[in-house]
DNA sequence: TTATGTGCAAAACATTTGCAGGAGT
DNA sequence: ACTCCTGCAAATGTTTTGCACATAA
């Protein structure tokens, strides 16, 4: 599919992937830019940009895309589910089998080549339902 | 949870709902904006935005927020899940049962409260792999 | 050496918002 | 009447891109 375009290794290509590995959030773009900053202060925005989908083009780490306004990155890149909180954003891993069937169940009642599926958890997350019932102690 | 509001019927908002159940596509609010100008041609695109975002509150329509850059919506407010071409963006429909037992999987190892989940499969659409045939016939 | 990558800034998109005037109940 | 809603335009937020210079291979 892809001609294997030899990836050079920059400076700012090693440093977004040590950033992005050392944690288990699922930092923005711009979440990213900023840690990688600390380390790099020259570097722009829209080279962490390209990197960041250029590595997740290459199967280097993961590109989620779920519910909010930003995209986010994953340095785990086997197969996995995640969890948004529907107040703050923050998402999270779930730790559940990966459903491998029901790739097949959707292929044979569609009229797509399936490649694969992600499933998107929403619910209320332990830091936001606690201030909630903070403010319902009025 | 939320307060009952009485949401007023006006003419943008019955429009809106009416071209949204035309249609199977799943548009995105600037697509909807489009349809709605055709018979409404002084709507605001904010008018839009704003009554997708409220009726989508309401569980009057579904508001889809998968991958790709625009949130879509969607007429058909019962569960079900949804297929989306990576190469072109499109996004159908996937008629298969509702995974019912997954949230109480989710729940058990996280600490979240569960509200949902939405599955997006991800593959290729019947166009667009005529299309990439076509192109490998050099 | 030379193709690829970077920083910077501007552009392109997508969405939200403030406000004065308009319309539903 | 009295809210709530709308159109308009400006602001905000996110991502992409053009270009001259820098750098890995």
């Amino acid at each position: 599919m892809h001609e294997n375009i030899p990836m050079r290794l920059t400076t700012q290509r090693q440093i977004i992937l040590e950033e992005l590995v050392k944690v288990t959030s699922h930092p923005t773009a711009n979440e990213v830019y900023d840690m990688v900053r600390k380390r790099l202060p020259r570097v722009g925005l829209g080279t962490v940009y390209r990197n960041l989908e250029l590595m997740a083009e290459t199967g280097m780490i993961l590109k989620i895309e779920v519910g909010g306004t930003q995209k986010r990155f994953d340095a785990t890149v086997h197969p996995h589910y995640h969890v948004r909180c529907v107040e703050c954003g923050k998402v999270d891993d779930i730790k559940m089998p990966v459903q491998e069937d029901i790739n097949e169940m959707a292929a044979q009642v569609s009229h797509y080549q399936i490649h694969g599926h992600h499933i998107e958890f929403t619910g209320i997350c332990n830091n936001c339902a606690s201030q909630q019932r903070e403010e319902n102690v009025h």
